[in-house]
DNA sequence: ATTTTTCTACTGGTTTTCCAGTATATTGAT
DNA sequence: ATCAATATACTGGAAAACCAGTAGAAAAAT
């Protein structure tokens, strides 16, 4: 029994990355790629005319980021499955496409097989996640610090200064308030963060890339 | 009049790639894919019986980092051209590959064109480079910053220790010395890296990826 | 309109870092 | 065997960071 197969839409700004899905999907008469694009913009204005089943969204595109291209497609055409795809694996990032309604997230190195589930999976309005995507998403349960504490706009202007080595003094003179402001938004970050020196301060930072 | 093809080697462990390059070299009969492999160690024991002309050579792999691969393939079979991959650019990954003795390198948004542009020149025994790759390694020239002094071992380890948060009291009793000593090398560091606070030294430390 | 959050700013005191210079024992290299 | 680099350690003094607590004004959220 012959279903009609299901439309690819491939969004991603590397030329190999793009023939290599379009011929690990050809060996499968269940997909059909209908067409690519290399950047955010052209996919949107696409999607305005026509559609597609399921889409495969690189997270990392020239023009518009994937958290907010997620968004925008969803609002134009509610019913696309959406899989993301990137080379790394970001923890963060993968959680706000989820929020944002992507169905399927794979990395790069991702198989045939894994490729062709996901797809089928996410058209029958399953969630399918990359087995090392599984793994990432249950370790940023665990350790529950995923939940980065909020910092205010302020606080991470003042971060990126500090990590700039600027004194407090300077900082001062550069935000036009006192140091000893300064001072008290640098103790609230370090108390947030949870450490005790600037030095640290910056260490996390960059690890959560706050700055 | 037809030279016999140019022999490529491709290693890679993203599925989605070898085949994105195998189909952006298929249209080209100057260039034949051999095989492929997706790790390192593979890679290297075929070189070891076996070889080709040219090696595309993804900087990620999961078991060799890209710049000792470089070193171990010219060892094996000092003749190959290598053309190093990756996603993204990182002015000082790509010196080192470059050091070692990568003939090309190319982002992984490069078009067929400078693909198969690329595999010629490296076999005819030229360089060549991406046009963003150019754009990188231009821009590291004029920074001129990108000769990093060499830290020592100690240095280093004492370095680590500080972006832990620790204190330089707390080092000195790890590390069974003196917090004086702790000082002299932090001191050390911090006129190396010409910075003039802990917080900024770490930070140029995570950039430049001592740590 | 009112509560909460954020941004601002202070006092006063302790600890640590930062600066400049010197010096010796131990490695490592030629 | 000798020279250079590294790791060790000190003095003494200035600057900055760190700690604890308080508090009013402005902005945001409810």
């Amino acid at each position: 029994m012959q279903h009609k197969p299901i439309h690819i839409l491939i969004v991603d700004d590397h030329p190999m990355v793009i023939e290599g899905l379009k011929t690990l999907l050809s060996d499968d008469e269940r997909v059909t790629v209908k067409t690519h694009f290399v950047n955010g913009t052209d996919t949107l204005s696409y999607l305005e005319k026509d559609t597609a089943d399921v889409i495969l969204l690189d997270v990392n595109l020239p023009d518009i980021n994937g958290v907010e291209m997620v968004t925008k497609i969803l609002n134009i055409r509610a019913n696309v499955g959406i899989i993301g795809l990137s080379t790394y694996s970001e923890p963060s990032i993968i959680n706000q496409m989820i929020k944002n309604g992507v169905k399927g997230y794979l990395l790069k190195n991702a198989t045939a097989d894994e490729l062709v589930n996901a797809i089928s999976q996410v058209h029958e309005g399953n969630f399918y996640f990359g087995s090392e995507v599984q793994k990432i998403l249950a370790d940023s349960v665990t350790q529950e610090r995923t939940d980065l504490p909020k910092l205010t706009r302020r606080e991470k202007h003042v971060l990126t200064l500090i990590a700039e080595g600027k004194t407090t003094n300077t900082i001062g003179e550069e935000l036009f308030i006192s140091p000893l402001t300064v001072e008290t938004h640098r103790r609230n970050l370090m108390q947030k963060l949870e450490v005790s020196n600037a030095a640290s301060l910056i260490k996390v930072a960059v690890e959560r890339k706050l700055i």
